[in-house]
RNA sequence: GCCCCGGUCGUCUAGCCUGGUCCAGGACGCCACCCUUUCAAGGUGGAGAUCAUGGGAUCGAAGCCCAUCCGGGGUACCA
């Protein structure tokens, strides 16, 4: 199927899943499904030294999270498996042999190990680490000395010394680099597993990958990935590098920036819509006006010419706004089943299991309140707690003394255990009447009311918080709260 | 050092290709006011960008050309 989209994301498994590839992966997938192609995970485990066990099933956790969801790769399998370089070593040892044996690679007889640490000059970075090398221009006869005194299976690519290479980026543009400053890279090494760079180059190939998109920090190797194409008379694909997303001092997003895993977002409370979203944003626009855009109508819109060259600054600040307004657009069933899983974690053991009648009928309360999901605990609480703690001097408002707060818990006491209607506008009727009589204003008897009813001075409103609480927790609360009041006095 | 990419409000960005309608628009954050029983949410308004800098071609530049500066990435038998 020529002009098939078929892309690809290819994480490593070397540690937790980290934002700036779970963003590649987001823009791989967005570019697929825009054109009905394909997206395609897979695993580039050619580094046997760095490997993590649980990574990838933490990577393609954190993509289903997302709703990200792959046409081949691990799981689901594909055409064109295995989907894991550690299982294709034959296919790269064969190319690298025909590259070997069509001159444009060599096998390399220097330090079969690692670059020594005190290498001074690698490290002062004045000079590429290869530099030294002399195995290209060794005879025939040299190099079977060699091979039969050592076995080596390191081999090295035979750059071209003159020339040009050139991409056209479909980001960037024309780039182009002098053949003589790119140096003769590594493709097998001492244990027999290819480098990320033959690796990529043949699976690309074979699995007719038609575009590739991937971060910036890539663009330098890929005149060596083009100039592997052609040695191998592959037809290269289509290169897109991607901007690359940054921490708040412009540097390369790491760990010491905070939250770079993806499975902290999840932990956070932070919604899959809302992070995907914001993700999006980050290097791709719509318009000159839309934040909030649905995941269909990026898809629907999502081209390479409206992704941004320069990298980006991830703001925690801007996803925590956006986080408020997906929580905002749940449904109440929706936002409890959501928190749910949060209480369960943090509220206190004894006051669960949660009884999800209720709190589908709490969370109109929380919506407009809560911007993060792992708030949920701390800001539900009280309507599960059955004795309060709170210091009963907060129960005085300001400007009122202990007679007249305990004069007006009684009359509260009076009206809500008299209430044969607990809905809210009755209640407000009714106390507000009370609090006329009592000659406060609103602000003053509502607020003992609240700390009465919730032990705090901040709360949803009074009486749609009481409606839902009910009359017989509503009256123990208030009563709770007379009783301590009158104690500590 | 060398190679490459980038540079519009603090941040994410629109506009740049196809110069004039841009003394630069939106959003987050910040400030003020409105709403209001607290907190939010919402509404209104405000501060905030000599379009990195300097030249040039043009009647006219954020936009085109050149140079410079700054930032970032790469320079591994890591990806």
């Amino acid at each position: 199927m020529p002009g098939e989209v078929r892309v690809r994301f290819a994480p490593s498994p070397t540690g937790l899943p980290h934002i700036g590839n779970i963003r590649t992966a987001l823009f791989n997938w967005l570019f697929a499904r825009h054109n009905g192609g394909k997206f395609i995970v897979r695993v580039e485990d050619t580094d046997q030294a760095r490997l993590v066990p649980g990574s990838i099933e933490a990577m393609l956790d954190g993509l289903r999270w997302l709703n990200i969801d792959w046409d081949e790769g691990p799981e689901v399998g594909g055409d064109y498996g295995p989907y894991f370089q550690s299982e294709r070593l034959d296919i790269y040892q064969e190319m690298a042999d025909r590259l070997v044996s069509q001159g444009n690679a060599y096998h390399c007889y220097c330090s079969q190990k690692p670059p020594a640490d005190d290498d001074q000059r690698q490290r002062d970075r004045r000079v590429s680490a290869s530099a030294d090398c002399q195995c290209r221009d060794l005879s025939q006869e040299e190099g079977s000395k060699l091979s039969a005194a050592q076995e080596s299976k390191v081999i090295r690519f035979a750059m071209p010394k003159d020339g040009i290479t050139r991409v056209n980026d479909l980001i960037r543009g024309e780039v182009e680099w002098r053949n003589e400053t790119l140096n003769d890279f590594i493709i097998m090494k001492f244990d027999g597993f290819p480098t990320y760079h033959l690796a990529v180059v043949a699976d690309d190939h074979l699995m007719e990958i038609s575009h590739v998109m991937r971060a910036e920090e890539w663009l330098p190797s890929t005149p060596r990935h083009l100039q592997l194409f052609e040695a191998l008379g592959f037809e290269p694909p289509k290169f897109a590098h991607l901007p690359m997303i940054m921490g708040p001092d412009r540097a390369k997003l790491s760990k010491r920036h905070g939250a770079t895993a993806i499975g902290e977002y999840i932990v956070d409370g932070y919604l899959p819509e809302a992070l995907l979203n914001f993700m999006v944003l980050l290097g791709w626009s719509l318009d000159d006006k839309t934040d909030v855009v649905s995941s269909q109508t990026v898809t629907d819109n999502f081209t390479l010419d409206r992704v941004t060259k320069s990298s980006a600054i991830f703001d925690q600040k801007k996803l925590l706004w956006m986080n408020g307004m997906y929580i905002r657009e749940l449904t109440p069933d929706q936002l409890a089943a959501a928190m749910t899983p949060f209480l369960e974690r943090d509220l206190p053991k004894d006051m669960l299991p949660v009884d999800e009648e209720y709190l589908r009928r709490i969370a109109p309360l929380l919506q407009e309140r809560i911007k993060r999901l792992d708030e949920s605990a701390d800001i539900t609480e009280y309507f599960f707690r059955a004795n309060e703690t709170f210091n009963t001097d907060d129960l005085v408002q300001k400007g009122m003394d202990r007679d007249s707060t305990l004069s007006a818990l009684n009359a509260a006491l009076d009206d809500l255990s008299g209430a044969d209607d607990f809905q809210h506008e009755k209640l407000e009727e009714m106390l507000t009447a009370t609090g006329e009589k009592l000659e406060l204003s609103r602000r003053q008897f509502f607020g003992v009311l609240r700390v009465a009813a919730t032990g705090r001075a901040v709360s949803p409103p009074l009486f749609e918080m009481m409606e839902v609480m009910g009359k017989d927790r509503t009256v123990s609360r208030v009563n709770n709260a007379v009783e301590r009041f009158s104690a500590a006095g």
